[in-house]
DNA sequence: GTCAGGTCGTGCACGTGTTCACAATCAAGT
DNA sequence: ACTTGATTGTGAACACGTGCACGACCTGAC
């Protein structure tokens, strides 16, 4: 209720996710309280940098005794958007949209497929999990029915900066691309990308560090975190 | 030839794949140099960054000039240790394993797929994209015998860790993970992770708070850097 | 009521990453 | 040779993120 001043740090948001799905579960196995030390090995950090996110939160915890897991839960659902259901669009049904369209995860945790899209007129029509792919000119009738605010593009690289255009258009003002392209969104709304060639390609650097070991000094570890 | 103090910075890595996917596409269309100012539009970076992140490599460019595209590829492919191929191996051969066995693109970019296990005898002995699946514990020769040093994990959650340290045992020091999970390796291994769930969360915050907009300050846009 | 043990919240110092600004340098034209 | 215009490479300031250290606070035992 009170308004705390509160501004999440970038780095903060996207950890809240790896700490939710600690503690989803720690709900799971009757646990009633967690402490950052515990929670901190769970999500793989560490235990100053949980209580240091978690603050921004708010106080929910007790000193002595730790957080309560299913009140943390609540309030940490609550800030990330999860109380409410969030359809999303596919755009692009080939091998990987398919992939994603199958796939009962999302669903399960708050993202609903609502819409299956594709610009090639033999993919219009046929039923990818139980989901008819409709034609990508509808998109704006689509997003506008379904209330989609969240899209994912899986198309081939050159249209992605096309597709996210005609998301931006149809509303959509969050978006998650996988194609291997640098696309350009206004600063009214949220892009996030995953590439999995440039994955490999910064694990084969380090690799070829480990390798080359000997030249001089040891190489650093990288240790995943860019990547969540 | 001669050794210039370096240790470029993990976000310079990052980047890099981006540059070096920018340079590719510069080269195919026979252009000869190329400004800083110019691929910093290309990567959706800023120019200054750039500059800086090229000077870790040596000092390829040409002031008044720019840089000369095929030897900053030349020498960026190097540094990444794209000179030589590196196989993969994919465990967890299911809705996702598949797709990725299927893409051309992994290959085409010298991370040939050398390899498909999983757990399930039912999966095993079937043919995916041409390769034959293989049990997983055949992992320590198959790796021995293709040279895999990175491994990609596409199985549930809860078999992740175990996949990861089958795979570190059997010498594959390079592992990217797509299943929902954190997960351990020692500091001479590397990991990098891909988790949609997480992304689609860290989205849904930043819709979040766009839709909650007029309650006090504009919320500040995330910009897809993270998920690289 | 006091003490002991435990854990949170956070100020502070440190390290990393980003951006600016500008001297250094190059090519080309005259 | 000199000037002009362009662009790099990098020092320095700044912003952001991390981790330590410790006071504040809670619980339970006696
Ligand atoms: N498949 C993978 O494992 C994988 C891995 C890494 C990256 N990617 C990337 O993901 C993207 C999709 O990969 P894929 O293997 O599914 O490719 P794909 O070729 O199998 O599918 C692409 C789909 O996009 C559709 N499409 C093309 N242009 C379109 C447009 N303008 N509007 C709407 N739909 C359009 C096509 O009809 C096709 O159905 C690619 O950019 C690829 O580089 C895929
Ligand atoms: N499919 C998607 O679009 C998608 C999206 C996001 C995340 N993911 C994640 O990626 C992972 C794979 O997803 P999926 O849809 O392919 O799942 P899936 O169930 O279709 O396939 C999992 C495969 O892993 C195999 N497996 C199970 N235990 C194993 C073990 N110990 N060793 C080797 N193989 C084992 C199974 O036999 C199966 O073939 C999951 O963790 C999932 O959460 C998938």
């Amino acid at each position: 209720m009170a308004d705390r001043p509160r501004r999440i740090p970038e780095a903060t948001v996207a950890r809240l996710p790896v700490y939710l799905r600690s503690l989803l579960q720690l709900a799971g196995e009757k646990t009633g309280t967690i402490s950052s030390e515990r929670l901190a090995e769970m999500a793989g950090v560490n235990a100053a940098k949980v209580r240091k996110d978690l603050s921004y939160l708010g106080s929910y915890g007790t000193r002595g005794v730790g957080y309560d897991v299913e009140y943390l839960l609540f309030q940490m659902s609550r800030e990330l958007g999860l109380t409410q259901d969030w359809p999303v669009v596919i755009v692009g049904i080939g091998n990987m949209g398919q992939a994603l369209a199958n796939y009962p995860g999302f669903t399960s945790r708050g993202f609903p497929i609502a819409a299956l899209v594709d610009a090639d007129a033999s993919k219009v029509g046929h039923e990818v999990h139980g989901k008819r792919v409709r034609h990508i000119d509808e998109l704006p009738d689509i997003a506008a029915e379904q209330h989609i605010a969240i899209g994912i593009i899986a198309t081939p690289a050159h249209a992605a900066q096309d597709v996210a255009d005609r998301l931006l258009a149809a509303g959509v003002t969050s978006i998650l691309n996988f194609a291997p392209a640098v696309i350009n969104v206004p600063a009214t709304a949220s892009l996030r990308k995953v590439d999995l060639a440039v994955e490999l390609q910064i694990l084969s650097f380090y690799q070829q560090q480990r390798d080359n070991e000997g030249d001089g000094a040891a190489a650093p570890a990288p240790s995943a975190d860019a990547a969540g």
